[in-house]
RNA sequence: GCGCCCGUAGCUCAGUUGGAUAGAGUGCUUGACUACGAAUCAAGAGGUCGCAGGUUCGAAUCCUGCCGGGCGCGCCA
């Protein structure tokens, strides 16, 4: 919350120190950065090794200069120059009571105090097919998409999360006669399982199911009708499992798109339409000309046999993102997709849209360990093949949290075995830990001032815990607009490890009224920012473990 | 062959638009509870940032080449 004014106070500073030795290079771009070593300070600027080779004199000569005109809030104790040239500035307790109560007043609203968003995003992620229970290959899409999503919102965006359900295509025709082809074998008679059919045992449940609440004429209904009753009916199921899993996990979605839908009213027609002047015929498909936009070659829209290839219905549906009334559409694609992206993004700006605004997430795949030992995802072996049976084995709270504990760009090791172990080994126990620590805290505690005198709170381990919170929104900025939810896991880490260690050296409870007040409220803050933290995990926080 | 991602401590990984002596967890060694939760804390050991060049005052970070791993390159979805 301290990097923005810092910035501006420099720049002024630069500004004046120029006027006056009649500098005529403007103000150079330079970092407002957090020095490692906390002896360097709380933050440094590199704005005068950035300006000493436009002026043409030593880093540390223009530091002085600029250090000569700085003029710093009572947030700051002071500055300094060091190294090469770097401008080391140091906090003073002036911030405490100004992060502490901010945190107990509104800690989602304190969070966000560095963000300057707005932005309406569209994202999507999963949008895994519809013929069969959520595999746990998107178990790590589903919590970083969901992550994200709440941590865009906090940071301001306007944001909706849409799941793609394939609907419409040959794989839901495939469930529905694999359905059928099941249901027949209950019935006693001969039958074949589709040669590209499903063959899980979810199938055979379902057709149990569609058989108990078949309407009386099925029999006597054509083909055609039956396999389109089965399938509509099979979606409806599947959606309904779908939504139990993802409740379970605590992933929301906003909107569920039919592609089904979007097809029986023309959409892919329209969009296809529009990109007219890109397009051409040849060998009797169409093609779309995505080479003028960087890919590797130009792309088929519509089959020589007349039906759309899998492309034409998905730009369609990226171009309804817009037309919807969103300016930025991101998607979390597997990695298998990644020769997908410069094509659709091709057709994005075919479109007229704005290249730069249809940004992808490749999340890598994740590899399931027990012990150290690999593990096959084959149902066969009775490994952990759907979420249900991820969730069931290790918990919602493990999960999520483990999956975003690495950038979704590297491939992910997850140890079941580690998952499940209820110990310190296990990160999520130990963040949870600390909130529940301070909560039996605040039960044994009674009464205490909410403003305390915040300057008792000298130890280096209050003072190291109230840098790390108020360093939280600049944390949270970057986090959002790296898109990269899988920082919020270390800085509960960190956080945790902060309290844990201010807690073993300060005693919070039976020392003198007002050093226990204002440890308290520290304490207390503490357990807000990590709760607020937790959140955007989608990890509970719980008072007791 | 071409393209994308990756290569950091024994292991799993962080490392902010290039920044100061490269960090954490785990594992290993050692210490800390007759007061707030020891699911905790403190200390120590552990590195050729895949290799070689280049750009820069400064490179794990940017550029080039090479080595190694993953994935992709259909009028499939």
């Amino acid at each position: 919350m301290f990097s923005k004014e810092l910035r501006l106070a420099v720049e002024q500073a630069y500004l004046r120190a120029a006027a006056e030795a009649g500098w005529t290079a403007p103000v150079p771009a330079f970092a407002i950065e957090r020095p490692k070593d906390a002896k360097m300070g709380d933050y440094a600027a590199n704005i005068a090794l950035q300006a000493a080779k436009p002026l043409h004199l030593a880093p540390r000569q223009v530091a002085e200069r600029i250090l000569l005109h700085l003029e710093l809030s009572e947030d700051f104790a002071g500055a300094e120059i060091a190294g090469p040239g770097f401008l080391n500035f140091r906090l003073s307790q002036a911030f405490y009571p100004r992060v502490i109560d901010a945190l107990l007043e509104d800690a989602t609203a304190f969070l966000a105090t560095d963000c300057e968003a707005g932005e309406r995003i569209l994202l999507e992620f999963v949008s895994a097919n519809p013929t069969g229970p959520l595999n746990v290959v998107s178990a790590r899409a589903a919590a970083v998409g969901d992550t994200l999503g709440r941590l865009l919102r906090l940071a301001g965006h306007d944001v909706l999360t849409e799941f793609y359900v394939n609907d419409a295509g040959r794989q839901v025709e495939m469930l529905a006669r694999s359905i059928l082809a099941r249901r027949e074998e209950l019935l006693g008679r001969p039958c074949e399982i589709p040669e590209d059919g499903y063959h899980g045992d979810y199938v055979v449940e379902l057709a149990r199911g569609f058989q108990a609440q078949e309407p009386g004429d099925f029999e006597g209904q054509p083909e055609a009708e039956r396999v389109e009753a089965v399938k509509a009916w099979a979606l409806r199921q599947m959606e309904e499992r779908r939504l139990r899993t993802l409740e379970r996990y605590g992933v929301h979605f906003d909107n569920f798109f039919s592609e089904k839908s979007f097809r029986d009213r023309g959409g892919t027609e329209e969009s296809v339409g529009r990109l007219k002047g890109h397009t051409y015929e040849a060998e009797g498909a169409l093609w779309l000309r995505t080479t003028d936009f960087g890919d590797d070659k130009d792309r088929v829209l519509r089959k020589s046999d007349g039906e759309f290839t899998y492309f034409a219905p998905d730009i369609g549906y990226h171009d309804s993102k817009y037309s919807r009334g969103y300016t930025r559409a991101i998607d979390l694609l597997g990695p298998d997709h990644h020769g997908y992206v410069a094509r659709m993004r091709a057709a994005m700006e075919a479109l007229g849209h704005d290249p730069g605004s249809f940004e992808v997430l490749l999340v890598q795949w994740v590899r399931f360990l027990n012990h150290g030992e690999v593990q096959s995802m084959s149902k066969r072996a009775g490994e952990i093949v759907t979420i249900d049976e991820l969730l069931d084995d290790v918990g919602t709270d493990a999960a999520r949290f483990l999956f975003l504990m690495r950038s979704h760009d590297t491939p992910l090791d997850f140890d079941l075995a580690l998952a499940k172990e209820e110990s310190s080994d296990n990160p999520v126990y130990y963040v949870q830990y600390a909130h529940a620590r301070i909560a039996s805290i605040l039960r044994q505690a009674g009464e205490f001032a909410a403003r305390p005198d915040y300057s008792l709170l000298t130890s280096p381990e209050a003072e190291d815990l109230l840098r790390r919170l108020g360093q939280l929104p600049e944390e949270i900025r970057d986090a959002a607009s790296h898109r990269e939810p899988h920082r919020l896991t270390r800085l509960a880490m960190e956080l945790a490890q902060a309290f844990h260690a201010f807690y073993n050296r300060n005693r919070v409870l039976g020392v003198e009224e007002n050093l226990s007040a204002a440890r308290l409220n520290l304490a207390k803050a503490t357990q807000a920012a990590i709760g607020q933290l937790l959140w955007l995990l989608g990890v509970s926080a719980p008072e007791r473990m």
